[in-house]
DNA sequence: GTCTATATTGTGATAGAC
DNA sequence: GTCTATCACAATATAGAC
C-alpha cells in the first residue's frame, strides 16, 4: 500500500474511534510509518487531512449503503434496508456512531467547510429516502414527511445504538419505521 | 458573584459552543477572570472541571424538563411536552445540540466517568419518560415500546434540529410522536 | 517523494509569594 | 483563596538533506 493510503487508512482508523481533536499528526505517522514530511507533502495542513477524512467518510457511507439497497426492489422494502445496514455495520465493526456527526460535534463551527460537507451529506441522504419513498404509492403530499420520518428514527437508532453500545434502538427504530410505512399505503395498494 | 461560579459559567459556555477539547484552560481563566492558581484550587485538572461540567449539565437539563412537565397533567400531554420543552430551549438559546452527547463524542471512550454519566442520564430520561407512559392506558407490554419510540424521536430531534439548525426536526417528531400515541392508546379510553 | 531535525506556539499543571 | 511566574511536554508545521 502506498503512502497516502497508509495515510488515509491511519486517520480514519484514528479520526473515528480516538477522535479527530485529539489525535495529533505525530501519532498518525507513528501507526502509519510515515516520515512527518511525507504526511504534510500528500495534507498541507491536519486541517487538509480532515476534510478528507470527511469525504471518504461519506463516499464510502454510501457506496454501502447503496450496495444494501440494491438487494430489494421494493421501495418500502428498500426503506426498511437501511437499518439492516446500519445492524450489519454496527455488529461487523467496532462501532462508534455516524463519522459524519462526530466530527461535526468535534469541531462545532470552527470549520466551516466540515459543516458544510455534513450537512450536504444529510441532505444527500434525505433525497435518497424520499426518491425511493414517492415510488410508493402514498399521498404526493406525504412524501416528504414518511421520508424525513424514517431519516429521524435512522439518525436516532445510529445515535442511541452508540450511546447504549447495543443495537435495540435499531430494531425498535425498524419496528416503527415498518408500522409507519405501512399505515401510511393508499388502501388501494393492499 | 463568586470565583468558582464564574469559573463553571465561562467553562460552561465554551465546553457548549466551542467544545471541551478545543477549549483550553488559559481560555477559561481569561474570559472568567480568574488566576490560574485559583481555577486549581477548585478543580484539581481539567478532567475535574470536564466532570463537573457534565453534572451540571444533566441536572440543569432535568431541572428545566420537570419544569415543563409541571405545566400538564395528562401523560399523554406531558409526552408530547417534552418536544415543546426542546423547542422553546432551541429558540431562546443559541442551540447546539445535547450537552451530554457532544461531550460523549468528543471524549470518546478516553473518560470512563464521562461515559457512565451520559449513559445515566439517558437512562433516566428513558425511565422517566417510562414512568409516565405507563400511566396511559395502553397495554402494559408496550409501555417501553412506546416510551422508548418518544424517546428515539426526542433524540433524532436534538440531533438533527443541531445539524440543520432549523427546528423541522423538533416539529415532525412530535407530530409523529402525537399520532403513535394516538394509536397505542386503548380503543375504551377514548 | 521521503526522510531527519528543528522551530514555534500552546497545553495542562505546579511553586511559592501574598 | 487568589495571585504571578514558570515548568515540562505535546501540538502543528517547516527546512533542508537525500
Amino acid at each position: 500500500m502506498n503512502t497516502k493510503d497508509r495515510i488515509m487508512e491511519t486517520a480514519d482508523k484514528l479520526f473515528y474511534f480516538q477522535g479527530y481533536q485529539t489525535t495529533g499528526i505525530n501519532q498518525i505517522i507513528d501507526e502509519a510509518n510515515v516520515a512527518k514530511g511525507s504526511l504534510y507533502n500528500h495534507f498541507p495542513s491536519k486541517k487538509d487531512l480532515g476534510h478528507a477524512y470527511v469525504k471518504q467518510s461519506s463516499d464510502q457511507w454510501f457506496k454501502g449503503l447503496e450496495k444494501e439497497l440494491e438487494l430489494w426492489s421494493d421501495p418500502a422494502e428498500k426503506l426498511l434496508a437501511i437499518f439492516s445496514f446500519l445492524e450489519k455495520y454496527a455488529k461487523i465493526n467496532q462501532f462508534n456512531g455516524c463519522r459524519l456527526i462526530n466530527i461535526l460535534t468535534e469541531v462545532t463551527d470552527q470549520d466551516d467547510q466540515i459543516t458544510e460537507m455534513v450537512v450536504a451529506h444529510k441532505q444527500r441522504f434525505r433525497e435518497l429516502l424520499y426518491q425511493i419513498t414517492t415510488k410508493i404509492d402514498i399521498g404526493v403530499m406525504q412524501a416528504r414527511e414518511v421520508s424525513d420520518t424514517i431519516y429521524l428514527l435512522y439518525e436516532a437508532a445510529t445515535v442511541d445504538s452508540k450511546i447504549f453500545k447495543d443495537d435495540w434502538p435499531i430494531q425498535l427504530a425498524r419496528k416503527n419505521a415498518e408500522q409507519f410505512l405501512n399505515q401510511n399505503k393508499m388502501p388501494n395498494n393492499q
